[in-house]
DNA sequence: ACCGTAGTACGGCAGCTGTCAAACTACGAG
DNA sequence: CTCGTAGTTTGACAGCTGCCGTACTACGGT
C-alpha cells in the first residue's frame, strides 16, 4: 500500500505536487497558513524577493532555523491552501506565491497581510 | 489555588475581562484566531451588525451551533487575541470589533478578510 | 554505474485545538 | 431570599500541529 512512488511521475525531470485549483483555495485554510511565524516569513521574503508583480515564479533560497522535515511540512501546507505554487527543476525547488489567483479571490488580502506584517515587525523592532 | 473567583471583581455589575493592550496585538495571533470557520462567522455578524464605522460596543446575540462552553472558548480566543473587546453588562455580554485598534496596527486587513469571506460566501453558495 | 546533494515520507512526541458534559458563579426578577 | 437564566470553569477526549530523527527517493555530476 506504499509502493507507488517510483510507478509514474518522470515528466522530464518535473515531479508534479499537488496544488488546489483556484476555485478550492479556502479563506481559512489562507489565514491558517499565514498564522504561523515560520511560514509567514517565508511568504514575506518570498513576496520581497518577486516583487509586487510577480513573474510567477522565483527561485529563492530559504534558510530557515529547522530541519529539512520540518520546512517540507511548512511548505506543504503553504502548498495546500493554495498560497504557493512549487515545482521541481532539477534537484530544487522553484516556488512562488499564487499571487494572480489570491488576487483574484480575494483582491487586497494578500498586500494587507504582508503590510501588517512589515508594520509589526517594524513596530517590534523600534522597541 | 482555585478559590479566587469571589474574591475581588465587583465594580458595580461589570466584571472585567483581560484584554491586550493594543501595543500587545500580534498579526499572527489575529490570523489564528480568524482561521477558525466558526469565529470568523462571529467576526463577520458582529462586522455587519456594527456597520462600517463601529459605535464602540453592540449588543448582538449569537446562537452558534455549539454549547455555551464552546461558544466562551471561541469569544476568549477572539478576545485575548485582540480581536474582539468584551464588558458585562448585568447577565449579558456586549460584545465589539475592535476596529480602532485593528485598523490603527494593520490597516485595510479586517477589511479585506471581511471582503474576502463575504466573497467566499457568495461564491460558494451560487455553487 | 556510483556518489553526493536536495527534498520527501514515516514514525514519534509534546503541546495545542475544538468539542462536549457537568458543576459552578453571577446577576435580575419575583 | 430564592429561582431561573447567562456565562465560566474544569476535565476529558480525539484530532491536529510543529518539531525532530531516520530512512528513503530523485536528480545531477563524475
Amino acid at each position: 500500500m506504499s509502493r507507488m512512488t517510483t510507478v509514474a511521475a518522470h515528466t522530464t525531470g518535473s515531479r508534479a505536487l499537488a496544488h488546489p485549483e483556484r476555485a478550492e483555495i479556502r479563506l481559512e485554510a489562507v489565514l491558517h497558513a499565514l498564522s504561523d511565524p515560520m511560514r509567514l516569513a517565508v511568504v514575506r521574503e518570498m513576496a520581497a524577493s518577486q516583487g509586487p508583480d510577480s513573474p510567477g515564479l522565483s527561485c529563492s533560497h530559504f534558510d530557515l532555523p529547522v530541519t529539512k522535515s520540518t520546512s517540507t511540512h511548512h511548505f506543504r501546507v503553504l502548498r495546500e491552501s493554495g498560497v504557493i505554487e512549487q515545482v521541481y527543476r532539477g534537484t530544487a525547488k522553484l516556488n512562488g506565491l499564487r499571487r494572480g489567483d489570491l488576487d483574484a479571490l480575494f483582491p487586497g488580502l494578500l498586500d494587507s497581510v504582508l503590510d501588517a506584517a512589515t508594520r509589526q515587525a517594524d513596530r517590534l523592532s523600534e522597541h
